[in-house]
DNA sequence: AAGTGGTCTAGACCACCTA
DNA sequence: AGGTGGTCTAGACCACTTT
């Protein structure tokens, strides 16, 4: 089989040519005419081949790059690049899509109350220790089922809608979804492993010592300020996260 | 302060104009110029002020859009997105650095047999029960302390390479790396929370119940037949992933 | 010197939205 | 109809690598 051999691009299709061309060039890989390593075609033989610009090649090849397939080497060529493990990548939309049916979820205040920050709280969120904060927990459901415990605290400023706007059930689903617009500019996350005990166990319904994922945020404020520093306790048995590398069809 | 004042690309700069223009507007974002939600110059208004070309602009915009920053809507124009949860990502790189310095980390094999797939096994590698296999347990070191469990399932292919080279240590640090060429065409991976328990405790050296990331994997060759499926049993004191969202300078 | 990737232009044309 | 994003061209010029 030689390549590029017939193989076209349509200039009636929908596709635009730098995507048909990116799955073209994705099709050959897959089929093994360019092997782990090999040298794709010079972008000048694709400009004739196909007979587009340039700048439809470069598009083309600048996309199989994001997709982690290729790689280039100014002023030697086009690779195809070997499978690694480190260009895994998860999202957080495994979870979101608990959250995609508005209706079947519904959230539990346990505790929303007045509280002023310890050490570690005020370290997180940037105050001193003493100052006013706001600890909220709460228990978000799917199905009727318990799936994550929220807690969470809140630097209180009066001035600021923020902590209502926190405190709503929608705000929570807008950060989910992205559909509300929230108050933050910014946010870290860590995940870490975890083991569920006593009070959070019977809270998520769980038997003692269940894992779990432990989502640590931060959230920022369009002043960089530190407004929000707390945990999602995601249950184990209801979340895992997926994700493929190398060329899929 | 007036949108896009003075700020000008630098042409002499080593920096690409379109990269510049990128930066422009994440600063400009960044300092609030730009809210969540609002509105961006018209691409043409951007091309007079900044005095480049349609294309340089789009190919700015489509970064931002890469990037989670913004989203167009054609015939409308570009907004600024809200921050979403959901477009938070973590890369298994975070594990990769456990492996880049080579020299810290070690592997023993505690198990290395042939053996017949049962009926779990079968199906994961797309073969019949009874079948050959390889089983191969081993310990990951890194500074002389145990961190991760390995345990793969391969199939038997005597007139293959792949089983003599997984078994190498540097097939794995290969597969971290991504210096060596795997044999490997695609994957699939899934990370679960753990609990460890048992054996597994005292190999990795951790109190029985300590929380761990399972790390799920299949790996497909050129002709995309399973080869490997296993697991990876990461100790969650050694390990933990993160990731930010929204607007970082 | 020849071959390769990388950036950029100055337009053209189209599709979509709002009025 | 006028404004907006989206694609595409046919070159030009530059930087890097190999011969």
């Amino acid at each position: 089989m030689q390549p590029n051999d017939n193989i076209q691009i349509d200039r009636k299709s929908f596709e635009p040519a730098y995507m048909q061309l990116v799955n073209i060039l994705r099709r050959q890989i897959a089929a093994g005419i360019y092997r782990s390593g090999s040298q794709l075609p010079p972008e000048s033989e694709l400009i004739d081949h196909f007979g587009v610009s340039s700048m439809t090649v470069r598009r083309a090849i600048n996309l199989l790059i994001d997709q982690g397939v290729v790689t280039t080497i100014q002023g030697k060529g086009t690779f195809v690049k070997p499978m690694e493990m480190r260009s895994f990548s998860f999202q957080l939309s495994n979870l979101t899509n608990l959250f995609s049916d508005k209706d079947r979820n519904s959230i539990k205040i346990l505790d929303a109350k007045m509280s002023t920050a310890d050490e570690m709280i005020a370290s997180k969120l940037s105050i001193n220790p003493g100052e006013r904060t706001l600890y909220i927990k709460r228990l978000i459901y799917h199905d009727k089922e318990p799936i994550m415990l929220h807690i969470a605290n809140l630097v209180y400023r009066p001035y600021r809608r923020i902590v209502e706007s926190e405190m709503e059930v929608s705000s929570l689903h807008g950060l989910f979804t992205g559909t509300d617009k929230t108050e933050f500019k910014k946010g870290e996350f860590a995940i870490e492993a975890y083991v569920i005990k006593d009070e959070e166990a019977k809270l998520l319904m769980v038997p003692d010592s269940s894992p779990a994922f432990k989502l640590v945020h931060t959230f920022y404020d369009f002043e960089d300020h530190a407004v929000s520093w707390g945990t999602f306790l995601c249950r184990g048995d209801k979340l895992c996260f997926t994700s493929k590398v190398g060329i899929w069809d």
